[in-house]
DNA sequence: GCCGTTTTCGGCCCGACTGTTTTCAGTCG
């Protein structure tokens, strides 16, 4: 983790105390904007600066004079005056309430007044026996509303979301690496199986001397705790949050190690019983028959001594993956290398901060085919939809643009809002001349079914995906209530892509209707929803999602080339206005 | 605290919804 993401989280940090100390709302405006510039900056801050200096600084938009001097004085000094100031002024544990839905600043500062509140252990005893709803402006409804919040919050903090797991692990696989002793190496683990949550991180590896390998882990930077250090386990906490435990194996049981620390769990036991009934027994040394060790050393060998074939780890959950093995009747899985393309990028013209040109390069880098510019609509005020004009505006530049662009092409798209009556928020002679659209629920009454709203989005024939479909995020909330099984249906009929949202907080569908909607034979689409360039890489976190729901190239639309996806995109067209 | 065809002060996105009010505050997107 470098220094831009530090930074960026002090001034959220402080954002956060600023607004519980009641500070001008645009001063807090300004440094969550500064945190948002900060980790979306494509350049090492300490490179900038080393640079450049304080002028620099000042030269990226959003940074002005005082919070350049903050981070040059962070960058030189490894602190900053005015962060430890604010954090001794506000009572930092509650603070992380901020992020319960339904809980805001004014609340949290309601109840540290009023009740003295100042821990969370606080809050949920002035919840629980009454005292916080006898506060003004405080009824039932908004009590009941808080719990809930808390509730869910509470299920998932034990867990992290998978997309802010995987550069850490993959940043310590690669420092890894550079220890000349280890030799294999991998996660395991929920992360292998790109389950979209992920517990403590497991990492195996084999190599000649534990002891070197484990004292090299616990001394990696971005370590803040160490938890246990042996010859062949470590633990330690990273960035105190993030709990990594690494283990060593020798060299001829690495197939069966990793195919054990991978799970799940349930997959485990299953195979474990397959091979007892034929006399044998798995642990994570190996396949034994009696005291000889007759597989272990890579994981194919662990399955093929059971009489399987090697199962992809995604598909690992016990969710009927052995019985297709055994039949062999494994689906094959959609992989990274066949994706041709991102089908849901934000630019600048509407909340994303990359230009038509920038987001075209890193396209033509990641060596994709096409790439979806698809911004919001005039009703997202919040994210600067664009009017119809900006919009033709945007369709012609991408024309001109994509005249001069070799090897890789921009889409001309939308993500459209879905209106609260199912109408769409562009007419049907704006949306014909685009390339490609994309077709969202942002907002929704309390409670309200979006079903029928969704249904008749889809209706439409310039309507190509159902943006994140049930409009969940993984660490906030539940999504609004919607029939999937009549989305999945009326997919189905209308040859509507359903889309994986990779984004890494709404993964959206989720594997188990990915699954659903592969069983029904809908298509789907995966969009990363980047809002930047350092975004795209989430396209990984889609395909993981798309894999654990058996999802093969032939379903996913970012399989076809550019000419087949411009077929099948008119293909709606003709036959919906038939 | 940032920024400038609104230019060194004064605006900065703001409407919708909900729940709580009796005219509005808090939260969200």
């Amino acid at each position: 983790m470098n220094k831009n993401k530090v930074l960026s989280e002090m001034f959220d940090r402080m954002a956060d105390a600023l607004e519980f100390l009641d500070e001008n709302r645009f001063k807090v405006i300004a440094y969550r904007k500064a945190a948002r510039v900060l980790e979306d900056y494509p350049e090492d801050i300490e490179e900038v600066y080393r640079k450049g200096g304080v002028k620099a600084l000042k030269a990226i938009p959003g940074i002005g004079e005082r919070i350049a001097q903050k981070i040059a004085e962070y960058l030189e000094t490894g602190h900053m005056h005015k962060y430890e100031e604010v954090m001794s002024m506000v009572p930092q544990e509650l603070l992380t309430l901020l992020d319960v839905q339904g809980i805001g600043p004014r609340t949290l500062r309601l109840a540290y007044d009023k009740l003295g509140v100042r821990t969370v252990e606080d809050f949920k005893r002035v919840l629980e026996d009454g005292s916080l709803a006898r506060l003004p402006g405080m009824g039932p409804k908004k009590i009941e509303n808080i719990k809930k919040g808390l509730e869910l919050y509470e299920r998932m903090r034990d867990r992290i979301p998978i997309g802010l797991a995987f550069p850490l692990v993959n940043e310590i696989i690669e420092a890894m690496k550079k220890l000349d002793e280890v030799n294999r190496i991998s996660a395991c683990g929920s992360f292998r199986r790109m389950k979209e949550t992920v517990g403590d991180l497991d990492i195996l590896t084999t190599g000649t001397d534990g002891r070197k390998i484990i004292d090299y882990f616990v001394h990696l930077p971005g370590v803040t705790r160490v938890l246990a250090s042996g010859d062949t386990k470590g633990s330690a906490i990273f960035h105190d949050r993030y709990q990594v435990d690494l283990r060593v194996v020798p060299e001829e049981s690495y197939g069966a190690a990793l195919q054990y620390f991978t799970g799940s769990k349930q997959h485990n036991v299953h195979l474990r019983t397959i091979a007892k009934s034929m006399g044998l027994k798995i642990s994570e040394y190996g396949v034994f028959k009696g005291d000889e060790m007759i597989a272990g050393k890579d994981e194919a060998e662990v399955y093929k001594a059971i009489g399987l074939p090697w199962i992809p780890p995604e598909l690992r959950e016990d969710w009927g993956e052995i019985e297709a093995a055994a039949a062999g009747k494994l689906p094959l899985l959609v992989e990274l290398n066949d994706i041709k393309g991102d089908l849901h990028v934000h630019s600048r013209y509407s909340d994303g901060t990359a230009t038509l040109e920038e987001i075209a390069e890193r396209a033509r880098e990641l060596g994709y085919e096409y790439i979806a510019i698809c911004d919001h609509s005039v009703s997202a005020k919040y994210a600067h939809g664009l009017e119809i004009e900006r919009l033709k505006e945007k369709v012609e530049r991408i024309r001109k643009l994509n005249k001069s662009l070799d090897g890789v092409r921009l889409l001309a798209g939308t993500e459209v809002d879905i209106l609260p009556d199912g109408r769409l928020d562009y007419p049907d002679e704006v949306l014909k001349q685009l390339d490609f659209v994309v077709a969202s629920v942002h907002t929704w009454r309390k409670d309200e079914d979006v079903t029928d709203r969704i249904l008749r989005a889809m209706e439409n024939p310039y309507v190509h995906v159902i943006g994140h479909p049930t409009g969940r995020l993984i660490s906030q909330r539940e999504g609004y209530q919607v029939d999937i099984d009549k989305i999945i249906e009326k997919a189905a009929e209308t040859d509507t892509a359903l889309e994986i949202n990779a984004y890494y907080d709404r993964l959206d569908l989720r594997d188990i209707n990915v699954r659903k909607a592969n069983e029904a034979g809908v298509k789907l689409s995966i969009g990363t929803d980047a809002h930047n360039i350092g975004q795209l890489w989430m396209m990984v976190l889609g395909v993981g999602t798309a894999r654990r729901g058996w999802s093969t190239p032939q379903s996913i639309i970012n399989t076809m080339s550019y000419d087949e996806l411009i077929q099948w995109t008119s293909s709606k067209k003709e036959r919906m206005s038939q």
